[in-house]
DNA sequence: GCCAAAGTTTGCGTTGGCGCAACGTCGACG
DNA sequence: CGTCGACGTTGCGCCAACGCAAACTTTGGC
């Protein structure tokens, strides 16, 4: 028997079109595994010993630069893959993930994907659509950084974070994990000095809430607004 | 009998793990269009008929903002897929594919797709990985934007052109399709008038030879170090 | 062979955002 | 409940790169 109830899973998009039978042999190779908040899943670098499914929590996804700089890749919400790197060619992980809150996944041994695809192919199809997608939005963000300043790009990275993990609250939605502004300068290419200014700004105007670890977006509209003007751009001239 | 014969393309990557009799029975349903220089291959948004092979020339991909901001994807080279957006689970094209150079493609319709992949589980496997090695690039990109400076960038990208399309010459590498200043500059995040004045220095410093729409490296080498070099580090300190 | 268009170069003033530094504040843990 | 460490804020000076503008060069079309 599984380790986990295949009608948990069912819906994901990895198992799209798998029957309950399938999924439960496939859920048998699989085992879960608890991560405390700030630990590691896995290094950059290292073996690419297994492949995952986020159940509970959040992961983040950051690269490092030989010169020691970091630059997060994605937050991974519950219910997608990461560390897929067997499935792309890759021997070795090329970014660290860090359970950002006390996390659950579900974890296959690398060594099982060529098995489980040769017998199941749509997996391939699925994480064909998944690797895809996560293209798609890091051209969008390679598209961002090279067009747009970066009040606007930060804009951007809250509202999608907000639609990704966003959980209503009182006044707004909040971001559902501890992010701090180091985090989104490294999400946005810049200094957490400069989201820091960002933020009080959107702080004073009303748009936001924020503290430590902490953002509330309280006027996600306004912000949307904000995240597509340009710079110097005022508000469409009314006819006189 | 097919339109191209299979020993040609036998070696893609596309093709990985195929005999001659499945690659002729794919071949079949290809058909190999050509276009001229500055011609599109297609338009982003438009419905995503077809998917490519490009067999000769290069073809350039790109995106334009709803600004009217252009940013270069990708440069295509020839024995590359492109334009997969069925795969990936996209109706319409992301992006507007232009042939810098007369170029020769294999085309098969969209639509073919689903049926060759359900009878060829290893076309999903293979362009999973090509896919998956163009997300890690793309990821590159990403972080030398957020941690580099311009003229790094630049040179960045120069060598990974030079790698990827470079012709050897006389006095260096040449690379092989006509590129603007402005191609480069949508290609690193900054402007032509940037990208031109980076040039000339290194013009008079004997690193590159450039003119219209063609780049010489002199010294791919001395790029190289200047590319990795952070701009306020010095040569490492000579011990006393 | 001439002209228009496209590509390139370069000067100059401006500025968005960085880097540094100092200080403030919250929370966790003993 | 006090202390320490991590996180956040803010002022200030600076500079890489942008934006604008003008001139120059090459090339392809007629």
């Amino acid at each position: 028997m599984a380790i986990v109830d295949p009608s948990l899973v069912a819906h994901l998009p990895l198992f799209a079109g798998f029957s309950t039978d399938e999924l439960g042999e496939i859920l048998r190779e699989a085992r879960s595994a608890r991560f405390a908040r700030n630990s590691a899943v896995f290094e950059q670098g290292e073996e690419a010993l297994s492949f995952y499914v986020l159940l509970h929590g959040h992961v983040r996804a950051s690269k490092t630069t030989p010169a020691g700089e970091q630059v997060v890749v994605r937050y991974v919400a519950p219910g997608e893959t990461f560390g897929v790197a067997m499935a792309i060619g890759l021997q070795r992980y090329p970014a660290t993930a860090t359970a950002v809150d006390d996390s659950v996944v579900l974890a296959w041994p690398s060594a099982a994907w060529p098995r489980l695809v040769a017998k199941f192919p749509a997996l391939a199809t699925n994480t064909l659509q998944t690797v895809g997608s996560r293209l798609q939005e890091t051209h969008t963000r390679v598209v961002e950084m090279s067009t747009q300043q970066v009040e606007q790009r930060v804009a951007h990275a809250l509202l999608r974070l907000a639609k990704q993990s966003g959980r209503k609250v009182e006044h707004g939605v909040e971001i559902d994990f501890p992010i701090s502004r180091q985090d989104i300068a490294q999400m946005t290419g810049t200094t957490l000095h400069t989201v820091s200014r960002i933020l009080s700004g959107w702080e004073q105007r009303g748009l936001v809430e924020s503290g430590r670890q902490r953002i509330v977006l309280r006027e996600p509209h306004k912000l949307f607004v904000l995240a597509e003007t340009v710079p110097g751009e005022t508000e469409p001239p009314i006819r006189p």
